[in-house]
DNA sequence: TCAGGTTGACTGAAAATTCAGTCAGAGTTA
DNA sequence: TAACTCTGACTGAATTTTCAGTCAACCTGA
């Protein structure tokens, strides 16, 4: 069984997937995770502190889903990467809403970036390293584009303005794209 | 001087642009704009009202420096259209944390969508004109990457994950990767 | 004088935060 | 080992704060 307080930021990263951050209700955490309001002021200085606990959270969840089995054809294995984002499953939406929001919600509070770009970097730097292993050149910029891509297009997604499979198709001609394009140069 | 509700809409972008759609509340908009809060209801139904009015003035802005003079080569026609988005002027930054805000509330937030879709739609479609005209095949999806690619690298941006030079280069290498990729297949 | 604009003061509801305790178990000591 | 006390985890019920939204009255120009 987890600690209390690592229960109370899974139910955060839930309601915050399901309310988003600024829809973040201390009551309806604590209805999520099974205590009383008054418990969660007993782990948690405020409502900021567990909104920053859990962003926190939430960045370290968010490296886990990266690793892909290893093949020879390392364009093939950065799709299948890539595409883990964009899947319909609890998991994967739930995180990936979060993170969205994660990035949101650093455009306005100062002190959630740099935890924020450390883990963007780690994820750069992985996309980069499948491109370079593929000959392209400039793998580095092409990386950033296809992070980025993957933000975009998983926020459409959330917010129905595209279809997952819409979505998955476009990455997946990115990619092809981005690689046939760069390694040409 | 501009009428009263446009000045209201103006301090409802700058005041988006700062705390976010979430964290618009009416009585900093008033005090933005310098009334009272009884004014903004007398001029608007209601929160939702203003937040629904702010988002037809951001997309009617928005559109004033989407248009590019038209010339022979429409791929540079395109890479100068979209990185229009990408500029740190107060105008452009305003709107797009402002645009960003429409695009991450209406993941949660089912009534903001349809307006939200109307712009993208609009939005691609003018890309996709460009692409289509620059003799790129499946244009649609290579436009919808185009421009699910700048909501990406705007969101980085404005979060301060990368610089705003960095985002216009990553932004131009993708113009021309996707042409030049989609266009050989 | 009257209609459109405007305001200060207010309300009610929703949320955050605090408080005064309960309870179970872990030492401690005689 | 029985009686004790101490503490961390926890709760129900206030209390306080924050907001959207209302209203009656006041301006001002035509």
């Amino acid at each position: 069984m987890a600690k209390r307080r690592t229960q109370l930021l899974q139910a955060a990263v839930r309601v915050i997937a399901q309310d988003g951050v600024r829809g973040l209700r201390v009551e309806k955490l604590a209805a999520e995770a099974g205590v009383s309001t008054a418990l969660i002021y007993y782990h948690f200085k405020d409502r900021a502190g567990i909104l920053h606990a859990a962003l926190d959270h939430i960045n370290q969840r968010a490296e886990r889903y990266t690793s892909v089995p290893a093949d020879g054809d390392s364009l093939e294995q950065l799709r299948q990467m890539l595409l883990l984002e964009l899947q319909d499953t609890d998991d994967v939406r739930e995180n990936s809403i979060a993170w969205g929001e994660l990035r949101a919600s650093a455009v306005f509070t100062e002190d959630l970036r740099e935890a924020l770009h450390a883990t963007t970097r780690a994820w750069n730097a992985d996309v980069e390293a499948l491109l370079r292993q593929a000959g392209v050149t400039d793998a580095a910029l092409a990386a950033e584009h296809l992070t980025a891509l993957v933000e975009g297009l998983s926020e459409r997604w959330h917010s129905g303005s595209i279809t997952l499979e819409r979505a998955r198709e476009a990455l997946t001609l990115a990619v092809l794209v981005t690689s046939r394009g760069a390694a040409s140069s």
